[in-house]
DNA sequence: TTCCAATAGATGCAGAAATCATCTATTTCG
DNA sequence: CGAAATAGATGATTTCTGCATCTATTGGAA
């Protein structure tokens, strides 16, 4: 199960929302609290997302090199992003319930 | 978004457990009702997954060649297979209801 | 003051998986 | 006869994943 199938790209579009900004270190100690499934999100999967996500227009990066510490590339939502999340929750609402459904039909069929 | 985000194998399963027995070509024309999302799942790919799964033990084939027509590789499910469907269907329980909690939770956000 | 751990971002590469086209063969039907 | 449907399968290219590894900065322990 790669990580398409983690959703790492809604996690993070979320995790984004409601940080208001953010940054790939820090996001990486939220992101398994919000994950779909319990599978370890990669630090470098979740790099490689952010970038993705930049070159998609969904999100925006500045570096941040007043802070103590290695410079950090903080990121925010744009308004592309934001509906990108949006169009993330129909998808995920529309499998999560064809889902649910298939659960239940294999488990009737299953008793038979 | 690939095969394993497809769900192809569950699908597989849940419809050989409800068919007894059947074979590729036959699966094919049911596998779209049954899928988990909309997305074409391709014939190259279903006959990958059933060999796959005949190789993990949970399907066993063999060929019928009584009927008209050419040769069909005839599946069914095996005691193994039947409880790996069982194993499907807590993975897709537990899916769907954490999707379920992430839409909730970020369609909230998003109303803020 | 020296050196380790933590922070921060990122890439390289082998292997796995997905995509798309293509192939073979059998049988039915106009 | 020849086209279309049935049936199973593979080859090749591209893409993705998993794991290891790399650079650099800073704080704090020894």
């Amino acid at each position: 199960m790669g990580n398409v199938y983690r959703f790492v790209e809604p996690v993070v579009l979320l995790l984004l929302k409601k940080k208001g900004r953010s940054y790939g270190y820090d996001l990486s100690s939220d992101l398994q609290d919000f994950a779909l499934t319990d599978a370890e999100i990669e630090r470098a999967a979740l790099y490689r997302t952010l970038r993705q996500l930049e070159g998609n227009g969904n999100v925006r990066s500045e570096w941040e090199t007043d802070k103590a510490g290695p410079a950090r590339r903080v990121y925010r939502l744009t308004a592309k992003g934001e509906r990108h999340l949006e169009e993330w929750a129909t998808v995920l609402d529309n499998l999560s319930k064809s889902m649910a459904r298939f659960v239940k039909d294999t488990r009737a069929t299953l008793r038979k």
